[in-house]
DNA sequence: CTTTATTTGTCCGTATGTATG
DNA sequence: ACATACATACGGACAAATAAA
């Protein structure tokens, strides 16, 4: 008896790899999830949204974009945000 | 005789100290408004209230405003505003 | 219903200063 | 010297939600 719930909070980090630049690791990890389905056609992709989960300024953040965007996987339109292309 | 009254504006500014970020010292005077009565609760906390009475740029205002959101010290809806949180 | 004003959300570009590899 | 990265800060533009006229 005397059960009981634990809430853990488990903050999830992502673990970088030091020989490699933070942007082309996140960038991988975006990568992934827009082939994998985890992030949908028309998906938000915020800049303060990747900010905050990969704990990175908004420097790093926004060289992510830049290589997405050219690789077309990102479409990014000004007031609104960038979102997942479709393909 | 020729009595006359000058009407002197006063523009009251923040003093800031320049070794600790404006968004920190901002967000500590609002804190202990909030704490004081001095903004009840559902008082509006506008951004561009702010940007004027300490004179500084949106993105710090919205630095101020995110930290204090964290803190459930305010409620912001779009379209709407920043409110002070029901405690 | 339409228009306007207010307010927040997001992005863009730039700049300074610090620190590390 | 150079690239990476963080933190701070400015100012601007456009989009979307809400409320008021």
């Amino acid at each position: 008896m005397f059960g009981y719930t634990v809430m853990r909070t488990v903050t999830q980090v992502m673990e970088f790899d030091p020989t490699r630049p933070k942007w082309t690791q996140i960038a991988d990890v975006i990568r992934q999830r827009i082939a994998s389905g985890e992030y949908p056609v028309n998906r938000l992709i915020s800049e303060t949204q990747l900010e905050q989960e990969f704990g990175v300024a908004r420097g790093t953040v926004r060289k992510v974009k830049t290589a997405l965007q050219e690789e077309g996987l990102i479409v990014t339109t000004r007031g609104m945000g960038s979102f997942v292309a479709k393909r």
